[in-house]
DNA sequence: TGTCTGATTTTGGTCAATCAAAACCCCCGC
DNA sequence: GCGGGGGTTTTGATTGACCAAAATCAGACA
């Protein structure tokens, strides 16, 4: 029923509140996750509320109703779901997915989508680490932290990879900085805004606070 | 990168420019095609030639150009393979496919098709019997005969109506006598110069000579 | 408490795709 | 050769999604 564009704007929100726990949700992020101008955000927002996805309150933001946070879980659940088909069927690497899956979440039907799912063995996590919704909108996420947060010097593993820039990813994989991986964190220093990590037999890395607030841990 | 109305408005010219047998296709035509108002039609028409995807000739009607027509095939390749895929991979029946394959060819990537192609074994044929063009463009339309050449008890489609009579023409609708339609050819006789035909759940007719000659099957 | 600043909303405009209905043109039959 | 009629084109309007920039508001800070 809603359009590409509106599914699209569901998932961003939904997304945006998980980050912030479950906050009311800023027109500028919004605009900002989904790379248009405010005044757009704003429009194309107040319009989604009035068609009962979401509650919107002007100046403060935006937060979905039970019915959005039900279509957004079914289009994230597209999503990942077909990530896990790209990778486990078609052979691609995890890194150069999300693209297509972006494109192709819109035109999978219901039972389409099932068929898939089932051909991927009902997958519960997508290649990035992060976990499917399941077909009835359940949908749990573990306690998680950033690289920011974890102790240290503690074998710990890496959960999700927030990151989607494709060259990001690359490097991501290169350096077997991926889900799944057991890393230690070394070193964490606030001024110079790095943490150094030691990878499994990778040697060590440091990265820049900005990524390692974008790679979360278990 | 034309957008998916304009993908379809293309793949549909293209269809309807080989059923008549590569003559141009009137206004009228691609307005019931599309199923918009022939207003539309005209519109849409007049700027996909003026992004040189076709040749449009007022009153007349519409023709691809080369690059609308590698454009079509490409669309129409894509349409096909997926429906390969949907059958074959995900154990749909070839009767329900064709909804699911509309939405998803204008989703998938050329990267996302090659693997699909791949998987399915390169086929050149989807599961209607209709060919698949090649990735370099290449298209074999299949051969088509009159009543009297085909193959006999054998299903075949319908391919076009040469006769113009408006009674005739009124016959053949009322018969479910129409391009597209699927019919097996009982009997031939010569001697009586008659051709009988089962055509699907309406039963069969006897047509004469002069008449089944110009009427051409694939 | 008043002001300033940055986020948000409004306003006015564009582009793509569509429809309804009026205007138009061309060919066919008389 | 003229007039109709049917297909085609135009015109005017709508809807969705967007931007630029002006207007507005709210919270911080003095």
């Amino acid at each position: 029923m809603p359009s590409i564009t509106v599914e699209n704007y569901l998932k961003r929100i939904f997304l945006e509140q998980q980050e912030s726990g479950g906050e009311i949700v800023s027109m500028g992020r919004v605009a900002q996750a989904m790379g248009v101008v405010p005044g757009t955000a704003t429009t194309m927002v107040k319009s989604i509320a009035e068609s009962g996805w979401a509650h919107y309150e002007a100046r403060k933001g935006v937060r979905l109703t039970e019915k959005g946070n039900r279509m957004a879980l079914a289009i994230l659940r597209r999503h990942r779901v077909i990530e896990v088909f790209l990778v486990k069927i078609l052979g691609f690497d995890w890194t150069e997915i999300h693209e297509d899956a972006e494109r192709l979440e819109h035109a999978v039907s219901d039972r389409v989508l099932k068929r898939i799912d089932d051909l991927c063995d009902n997958p519960n996590v997508d290649p990035h680490g992060d976990p499917i919704p399941s077909a009835t909108g359940e949908f749990r996420s573990r306690p998680q932290m950033t690289l920011f947060e974890c102790p240290i010097d503690q074998p710990i593993r890496i959960a999700r990879v927030l990151k989607q820039e494709p060259d990001f990813l690359q490097y991501a994989e290169e350096k077997g900085l991926v889900p799944g991986a057991w890393i230690r964190v070394i070193e964490r220093n606030p001024i110079a805004d790095a943490v150094t990590l030691h990878l499994q037999n990778r040697g060590q890395i440091t990265l820049g606070g900005k990524v390692a607030a974008d790679i979360t841990v278990e």
